[in-house]
DNA sequence: CTGATGCATTGATTGGTGTCAATGTAAGGA
DNA sequence: TCCTTACATTGACACCAATCAATGCATCAG
């Protein structure tokens, strides 16, 4: 990353890039565009409110599949997409996975579309 | 959309879907999917912020063509889906059309992820 | 009317994505 | 040890999406 372009972000008081605030560079529309690609898929849109509605905060893979009315297989598979999007985070413990939710990522992907 | 949805919506105080409000719906899930999916390209948020930086608010289409360094074809593409979205909007004046921001669509979406 | 310009559309190609059945793996109970 | 349970991975399929060359369609100048 150029000088310059630390200094715009610097100015523009931000610790990521957003794209609001200077036109973006082609490496950081890549990984926003990455980011926003985890968030377009209704599946997935799904199992994030059904983790922020959760009392407890977390939820096992198995309680994901009826609500979503999607094979175990496609669970796990939109499970590991937003797992590497940062946007959810999964802890073994015994024979379950409890997914819990990852607010501030998802913080960051709403700062990117800040005005 | 149900009566009890409905409410959901209204004591939630919202205008529109939210992820983190209540356990989204199958439709309302698909519509801001939709909306993602417009921003889950690079070339696409480029031009979100081409047009963000812009002193005069609007660019007409052949001045994206050598920033995003892609065909006229191709930025015609991206033009079009982010206009079916919502976040911009085409102007035609004479031979040229003018792009401008929807600064409040991004905003609809912004707040779908708010919390 | 004719040619040139700006943009949209079409057609074709390539690569990515959602889905599920089948299978693999790891943990716990009998 | 063996079986069951919970989850992940693989493979295959269908569909969608990004890209560009070629073409179409307005608009404007002459």
């Amino acid at each position: 990353m150029s000088k310059a372009t630390v200094a715009t972000k610097v100015q523009s008081n931000e610790c990521c890039a957003s794209v609001l605030a200077a036109p973006l560079d082609t490496a950081d529309a890549a990984a926003l565009a990455s980011g926003f690609s985890a968030l377009a898929d209704p599946v997935r849109l799904r199992v994030l409110s059904i983790l922020a509605a959760s009392p407890e905060g977390e939820v096992c893979v198995c309680d994901f599949v009826e609500p979503l009315a999607k094979s175990q297989p496609t669970v796990s598979h939109h499970l590991k997409i937003l797992s590497e999007a940062g946007l959810v985070h999964g802890d073994r413990r015994g024979k379950w996975v409890w997914y819990s939710l990852n607010r501030s990522r998802l913080a960051e992907l709403r700062a990117a579309i800040d005005s």
